[in-house]
DNA sequence: AGGCATGTTACAGG
DNA sequence: ACCTGTAACATGCC
């Protein structure tokens, strides 16, 4: 489910539940997810409390006191829940959660006080947890090649017109991938590409200085917006509170194979192609 | 039954 | 070296 947006609305709801929390006791269901959970992660995380809680890409980070990072990945499919052990009821806060739950996929659960608990969830098992210290950090492997933050200033045109100028790749590809900017996933590319009217088989290196413009703008725009939407790049995605409203219904046209464009007065048909074996939806008339 | 699914990564081949 | 496509991971949904 995640991409930049949905991690970065995970994010800011875990921050008021676990910031500052000890961690009490880690129950580990299943270790084998995308990588192995090593067999001491238990006892260097147990009875730290959280002090921060960040979002890098599609990471999420919580540092602990003794200087060291969790670091968690959800992959296609994982999800974080906080969960009430008295009341037995998951918490209203404000990101999404889904109705039903497949406890089953339940992997490992972190234990606060007052009955918090943390939970992993992940159908798939795409996703992973690890435990990184802090003097390393800047050395990890999976955060030392990432790209610039999107929704940050140094994602600007002087940046993206070096470092696309001599790009033989397509530009879908090339904004899927992680080193060039960190973040994006399949469904926002397909989006960011339709507003900027570019077409994602386009060589990267033929893009004009106004279509590199225009992905800079439309990017932080499309992730601001389903930020602010609180997420959602998933099937079965369901808003707190009954609130429908939420990024899903915006998509103008990942998942609309076959149907009209939604920018005013185009009237071309959306269509589905593949690309990289990604499902790669681009309107026929305005993305040539 | 078979195709498809938000992510990452290794590998084969051009 | 660069690029693309394919497959793998594991599971559920249509």
């Amino acid at each position: 489910m995640p991409e930049l947006p949905e991690v970065e609305v995970v994010k800011r709801s875990l921050q008021s539940f676990i910031k500052g929390r000890k961690i009490k006791k880690i129950t580990i269901l299943n270790r084998k997810l995308r990588y192995k959970i090593k067999k001491n992660f238990e006892n260097h995380i147990k009875n730290q409390k959280i002090i921060f809680t960040k979002r890098r890409s599609k990471f999420l980070l919580l540092g602990l006191e003794k200087r060291n990072v969790i670091l968690i990945h959800l992959g296609m499919t994982g999800k974080l829940f906080i969960f009430n052990q008295s009341s037995k009821q998951l918490l209203k806060t404000s990101f999404y959660y889904e109705n039903k739950i497949d406890k089953k996929h339940n992997h490992l659960i972190f234990e606060f006080n007052r009955n918090m608990s943390l939970i992993y969830n992940d159908v798939r098992k795409f996703g992973f947890i690890k435990l990184i210290s802090l003097r390393n950090f800047n050395k990890n492997n999976h955060l030392i090649h990432l790209g610039p933050e999107p929704l940050n200033k140094e994602f600007n045109i002087t940046y993206l017109t070096k470092k696309i100028c001599n790009i033989k790749k397509n530009v879908k590809n090339f904004l899927m991938d992680q080193k060039n900017v960190a973040g994006l996933g399949n469904i926002y590319v397909n989006e960011i590409l339709h507003s900027s009217s570019i077409n994602p088989r386009k060589i990267s290196k033929n893009l004009k200085l106004g279509e590199i413009k225009k992905i800079i703008k439309n990017t932080k725009i499309i992730l601001k917006k389903a930020i602010f939407l609180g997420g959602s790049s998933i099937r079965d995605f369901k808003g707190i509170s009954g609130n429908t409203g939420n990024f899903q219904q915006k998509f103008k046209v990942y998942g609309r194979d076959g149907q009209l464009c939604r920018k005013s007065g185009c009237k071309g048909i959306i269509k589905k192609i593949y690309i990289s074996n990604r499902s790669t939806f681009h309107c026929v008339k305005c993305q040539k």
